[in-house]
DNA sequence: GCATATAAGTCAATAATACTGCCTTAATTT
DNA sequence: AAATTAAGGCAGTATTATTGACTTATATGC
């Protein structure tokens, strides 16, 4: 505690070889690819009037077909009201539909339509073409620790939600977590 | 040209070993990771008020001492309406000092006062934290393979952007790339 | 069956961040 | 002297988000 005033230089000075320069790079790397990869979608959407709040409820309904409201919520941690605009303006315009839960009626289940899942391509395909530009660009070699070091950036409770999600037929998320 | 219905299987089979969902992982790992990683300064920042335009600025500012208003709308890419009502705040709380660059007084040189390099640091020691915390559980052998691809996604115009930046004393960087 | 809880949706009000277009002033460059 | 650049401002608008309160329908626990 020599040097108290410095309070990155104490955490850098905890990671041998990671020196604050470096850190800060990192930081920097994280923004602005980030926002270029983010922005690879953008000159879709404007086309079809929408935002990045639709893109990511596009995406993860095409990601959890027959998801409920709930467990989109919790996905995307906004509000209800934030996601019933873009959720509103989707069914309306029918890239999403809606069914109701017959093992539990208060539940709507949304799925995308063939309309939805023709965009979510159009988004998802623009976005990995610039990530396999990136895996051929700086080799193939440093995609595991790519991920790796993503995966530990995530709060532990969320990390489970990358990958591949079972169906869920009868059971809600927190229904699942909690049984 | 055989299936031309699915643009992401083309491209996914055009990278051995890359399938789809090897890829839809990675969008979600770059959405959660990015999510979390601003999330931690939102706590600090909700305390002074400021939002995550504030902090950009500000990072960027203490990162560039003696940056322009334009060159830092450069490396913000946004408009000069938005970036202003951020800077008029940052600079009336005195976090953010001006000063006429005399060799063009046109220019007002910006850079962060004591009490903006506090709350920078504050800041950026926060998430620092998270990414050494995410360097060690993921293992040191990653961090290169992770900063390679980052870097290779972000738009090839921008990579100068990430690392330290030379003081220009009287060259804007545009002047700087023109000549 | 009744009380409680949950899922979804809605209303009203507000905030932060961003945009476009247009204009002014001052200083520099051609 | 004319054109350009840097900074800043004004007016208006859009998107995404928030909080808090409330309704309706359905499910669950006792």
């Amino acid at each position: 505690m020599e040097r108290p005033k410095n309070a990155l230089y104490q955490l850098a000075a905890s990671l041998r070889g990671q020196d604050e320069e470096e850190l800060r790079q990192v930081l920097e790397l994280l923004f602005f690819a980030y926002r270029d990869f983010t922005g690879e979608a953008d000159v879709v959407l404007a086309e079809f009037g929408f935002g990045r709040a639709h893109h990511r409820a596009i995406y993860f309904i095409g990601r959890n077909p027959k998801i409920s409201v709930t467990d989109l919520l919790g996905i995307l941690k906004i509000t209800k009201q934030s996601l019933s605009r873009v959720l509103t303006q989707l069914i309306d315009e029918k890239y999403v539909r809606q069914e109701i839960d017959n093992s539990d009626r208060r539940r709507r289940l949304l799925q995308l339509s063939d309309k939805g899942l023709a965009l979510e391509r159009q988004l998802t395909a623009r976005q990995c073409r610039r990530v396999i530009g990136a895996f051929e660009s700086a080799g193939i070699d440093s995609v595991s620790g790519f991920r790796a070091i993503l995966r530990a950036i995530i709060d532990p409770d969320d990390r489970h939600r990358v990958g591949r999600r079972e169906a869920r037929p009868q059971a809600s998320e927190t229904q699942r977590l909690v049984g």
